[in-house]
DNA sequence: TCATTATTTTAGCATATACTAAAATAGTAA
DNA sequence: TTACTATTTTAGTATATGCTAAAATAATGA
């Protein structure tokens, strides 16, 4: 599989999408969180200690790239993961950063 | 290790910041080509059939982070991968695809 | 020094992202 | 209907990103 995104220009743009799709702190622990399964808002508003807004709206992004699913169940929407590519790529970074946290420190 | 990003913001930062950094289609396809070898920006620029100063700004923003380093040779400058995670990312991110666009197409 | 090759920088513009405070909407229950 | 809880949307602002064309810089060799 010799260099697939020179070749592939469609295919480099798809990943940057998913890339910069998760490419937040707040977002990254929102898939983090809802690895574990799915979430209201309210839930993962308490779990990060952030506002309702800003969550809401990160959800929502996340959604609107695929990355996320919602779900209403009475006044309560329920998050998901959609796209299995990104917890694949968290635990890739989880290596990454204790292979680099783990130098004598 | 349960959700090391949620109890510790700032790796949630410094992992935020490794992926807006190759969330370009263009950074990405770099960090490809580098992945055998460094190369001198004319080179990157044919490879790739892409604008010599679009090419220069998209590898100073990856020296920049902390993504690449560079080293001057005469009139050639040559870049290479500094950050070897983001290898570890884009073989990561290859895995992913592919199982996606092996399903039946 | 002058011309040439290799690369970077600048200025300008368009679009995207991130955040805030406030208002609006949706559902539930009295 | 009213009040309350849960969530989203809006408007506004600040900053970041991405691109272009043109100019500037750096190194080499005649």
């Amino acid at each position: 599989m010799p260099q697939p995104l020179i070749e592939n220009p469609a295919m480099a743009q798809k990943v940057a999408r998913v890339l910069k799709a998760i490419a937040h702190p707040v977002r990254l622990q929102i898939i983090e969180l809802l690895e574990s399964g799915e979430m209201c808002v309210g839930q993962i508003v308490d779990a990060l200690h952030a506002k309702y807004p800003i969550t809401s709206q990160q959800l929502n992004t996340m959604c609107d790239r695929g990355v996320l699913t919602q779900r209403r169940d009475g006044a309560k929407v329920f998050y998901r993961i959609l796209n299995p590519s990104v917890s694949d790529l968290l635990q890739c970074l989880y290596r990454n950063c204790d292979s680099h946290n783990t130098d004598q420190t």
